[in-house]
DNA sequence: ATTGACCCTCCAGCAGCTGGAAGCCCTATA
DNA sequence: TATAGGGCTTCCAGCTGCTGGAGGGTCAAT
């Protein structure tokens, strides 16, 4: 199977199939042209790869996570740890992020937004003291 | 003042602070010595930075709501438009996380995390079909 | 004079790709 | 058989926003 067709099947651009076999997640054979040649289990490993990503994993984890599923004696406590621990990544990131948006929310509606140059969220950038009320 | 005292006022580290140079978002006067000199004016914008950074403003938008800041002539409406674009983008990385969250927080509820091989978290990286029950 | 804390520049590297150049290969059609 | 197009190859550079480190000058105090 070429590189394109596996783009397809997997949803991955090429160029990032690429760059996972340069960074040795996955290691397609080569046809006698210099192609190439994907199987059926690299394929796999590149959906495994891409479903993976989509849920936030590094690509580290996702190694990880490639090997464990490789391995028919692993812990699935191992593999919960991976996930456990990023799961706390993804909930400190979204409590880091509404908190910027509360901050920000509040500025935004403070601001009146016309052709006038006063504006409260400068005001907060500038450090300024800004009126509650 | 010398960049350690600047750092110290404005919470950046010094490398922050002259790679922001380099970018010129700052340009601090230079003394006899090589040593930068910053003003009253650059240790303000430089505190500037660092709140619109901690409010997750990319650089270019510091950039422009640097300049808004300084032009005396803006109008409010111009500052209001880039935060609130920056607060949409906020709220849809905010939707992506959860998303994540959610499907993840699932998958580990279900891996019973023991010295047992079998697990619904690689089932469903695997892309196998996995029982809803 | 020496010590130690500070400052300087420049280069490299992090994550995870992505774009582009230069060039080979394969297939179909005229 | 020549040619046109698409797909494939490698390699290098660049994106964001710093951060670490090497190698060296400067300053203040002892």
């Amino acid at each position: 199977m070429n590189i394109g067709q596996v783009s397809d099947a997997s949803g991955l651009p090429a160029k990032t199939i690429r760059y996972y076999e340069d960074i040795e997640l996955v290691r397609p054979a080569r046809g006698a042209n210099g192609y190439r040649d994907f199987s059926e289990r690299d394929v796999h490993k590149l959906a495994f790869l891409a479903r993976a990503r989509s849920l936030g994993f590094s690509i580290e984890e996702c190694r990880t996570l490639l090997s464990l599923y490789e391995d028919r004696d692993r812990a699935s406590a191992d593999v919960k740890q991976v996930a456990t621990e990023h799961l706390d990544r993804i909930a400190r990131k979204i409590e880091e992020l509404e908190a910027m948006r509360g901050s920000l929310q509040t500025l935004v509606t403070r601001c009146h937004g016309d052709d006038r140059p006063d504006c409260p969220i400068l005001d907060d950038l500038a450090g300024e003291k800004t009126a509650t009320a």
